[in-house]
DNA sequence: TGGTGTGAATACTTTCACAGCC
DNA sequence: GGCTGTGAAAGTATTCACACCA
């Protein structure tokens, strides 16, 4: 067992390792080796090993992992054995679509408080409840003590939404808006980018203007059938 | 500037250049140093001039980038001066968002074809495109050469979806499904997962099951120093 | 026998620091 | 003087490989 600070890049592996164990456990599997689960996520079993490592000793020589009790001890460290209040900033289009998503409630998170600036969303009543004016921010947020917002604000507005979650007690920040923000030590900020990550991707790909074609040809067979986990480093081209 | 293959967090980091040196261009600059550019990313200097390194040699001594220039070096690099085609599988309430989501055709990206399984969505027309059946997916993105694809389908279909994308031609995802997907090699894929991103963030926050309350800081500065290896932060302001 | 946990080795990434050029 | 590009150093992360244990 490690001592020290836990890398960041781990921690951001244990939600993987938690979901793919709760569908195992749908599935009726009692137990699993590293090796096994390590063919589910693509990526090796020494990798599973070691982050676990970081927390405990949760294994069972010749036996492996039991998948109830290694799913208690993520929810544990991940703080997941509770449900986490939440406060979505933007209601436009985007904001609209992530209070409607369905995976935050039974995941661990529900929200319980929307802002949003547009004189036609406030007023308006979401799950129950009612979308405030941003200005309400601080108060509300602090109120309630939450302590994780959701920015889906136009990217202009996003520092000084975030600014404000943060005077107001929020300490972890899901931002949708294509900005980097600027946030005290302590605040933790992950960004959802499919536009950075779409613009990431192209690097890979051939410069085509011929976009039509029947595309055929560039995929073998062989290539199709050999499927591997998704690696981080795409082959080169 | 270096030779051999490029580390793909290099290529990751550099549409995140691309938007902040499309932002400072709509703001009249026409120049930036690396450093001035590292307090607007929350990088270091040498970072950014080291990414950079890799494809070439486009700062000035003394002068630091032209605004405009590093934008077209960057867009060539990512095949950014073209439009490409999207094909988008899935269109319950996550694709439906997805389709009618603006920011893609600004940026590069344009839905050409969109796929469901339920009969009601199919048949719909979207953006004047028809939705199809998914057992369509392989000749329409032969024959339109789509070389993108998105993902929006529960995550018991996904795998399959991106077979089919793959067989039909497509070599880069981006996959909204909560599961890992398992392709050749040579595929990119990019998964956009908020409930991950925010269950590796409950990590850094106490586990507080008095929800209510001030909201009045209970974290200590030690505490926050200590748990500071967050990620990819930026710098305090 | 089968599979964990972990030192040691390797591989990768970031940062330092400075020669060299504008 | 100011700032890039980059060797070298430092810092992280991953993988190997095996002692050890159920």
């Amino acid at each position: 067992m490690r001592n020290g600070p836990v890398p960041d890049i781990v921690v951001r592996r244990l939600p993987l390792y938690l979901r793919t164990l709760r569908q195992l456990q749908r599935e009726g599997h009692r137990t699993i080796s590293s090796e096994e689960l390590a063919q589910l996520l693509g990526v090796t079993a020494a990798q599973i090993r070691r982050d676990l490592s970081y927390f405990g000793r949760f294994g069972k020589q010749g036996y492996g992992y039991a998948v109830a009790a290694l799913i208690h001890e993520l929810e544990v460290i991940l703080h997941l054995d509770r449900l986490w209040n939440v406060a979505l900033v933007g209601y436009g289009k985007l904001g609209q679509a992530i209070a409607h998503y369905g995976e935050f409630e039974p995941n661990g998170f529900r929200i319980t408080a929307i802002f949003a600036k547009s004189p036609e969303h406030i007023g308006q009543i979401v799950n129950g409840i009612v979308v405030l004016p941003e200005t309400e921010i601080d108060r509300v947020v602090r109120e309630q003590g939450i302590r994780i917002g959701i920015i889906a604000v136009p990217p202009d507005a996003a520092q000084e939404v975030a600014d404000k979650l943060v005077a107001g007690g929020v300490r972890a920040i899901l931002n949708y808006a294509p900005t980097v923000l600027h946030v005290p030590p302590g605040i933790t900020v992950r960004e959802i980018d499919p536009i950075s990550a779409l613009q990431s991707m192209t690097f890979y790909l051939h410069d085509r203007h011929d976009a039509s074609g029947n595309g055929q040809d560039e995929q073998s067979f062989a290539d199709i059938m050999e499927r591997s986990p998704v690696g981080k480093r795409p082959a080169a081209h």
